[in-house]
DNA sequence: TGTTGCCCTGACGTCCGCGTCAAGGCGTAC
DNA sequence: GTACGCCTTGACGCGGACGTCAGGGCAACA
């Protein structure tokens, strides 16, 4: 298939494909008239580099998850870099979680002291105003 | 004072004030020899800017806030508008942390799939491996 | 023959909060 | 005189993931 049909088949656009190319993270072979060229494979690869994207995932840190697939394995976290990347994530994802829900807590407080009544308070547990 | 003095004493740079000055947020007067020259006031206005900043407000969302203080507040979440970006923060802290969640929950499930003995469940109780 | 539709490359624009460099002015100290 | 330190404006750079435009090619269909 050529890149408008991969695109529209991963929810993205052709610019998105040439920029991951022109990244190396997904090259494409090319038809006798310089058009790209796209297999099934490279579609579960663009939906694992979506969905990892979707997650918050910088382009870089798809990487270890795209050769992974194309190493053989059934999914893109099945080698140890790939594992590596959720781990340091999970760490990331833990810190900031913890620094907005301080920030969160604080604009809380000042709401409550300004004087608003619709206000709750204790963070995490009361989303709902 | 002139701009050197301020950026030191609110901890950041001549760039800085200047370029909030380009916003149309903290303008300067000017002294004889065109420099920009600042006082206490102005001072207290950086300071709100900056906490709010470290806030992860945008610089337009600190507007309010400088505005109600050169109104003549005493403090610059005394003004409704003010409190209208509080509120709106809130909502989208307590979107953002949601989602955060979520995906550290997918992360986590996925860890633990692909055999990582090391890796706790349960979301925001156990942030530590 | 012309129009439509897909594709190509190259390059500049976007957003945000500045960092950094260039080129120059003014005042003080040595 | 000249070196230093502070100030000025203007303008380009950055990072990330693309959007968008310019200019052109090739094929199918009417």
């Amino acid at each position: 298939m050529r890149i408008g049909e991969l695109a529209e088949r991963a929810g993205t656009t052709t610019r998105t494909l040439r920029y991951y190319e022109s990244r190396g993270l997904l090259p494409a072979r090319r038809d006798p008239h310089g058009h790209r060229t796209y297999d099934e494979a490279d579609l579960r690869l663009l939906r694992q580099i979506r969905t990892l994207q979707d997650f918050g995932f910088e382009l870089e840190e798809t990487r270890p998850f795209v050769e992974c697939l194309r190493a053989g394995h059934p999914e893109g976290d099945a080698c140890p870099a790939s594992l590596a990347v959720y781990r340091r994530k999970l760490d990331e994802l833990d810190a900031l979680i913890g620094e907005l829900q301080a920030v969160r807590a604080q604009i809380g407080v000042r709401l409550a002291l300004a004087g608003d009544p619709l206000c709750e308070m204790g963070g995490e547990r009361s989303w709902k105003r």
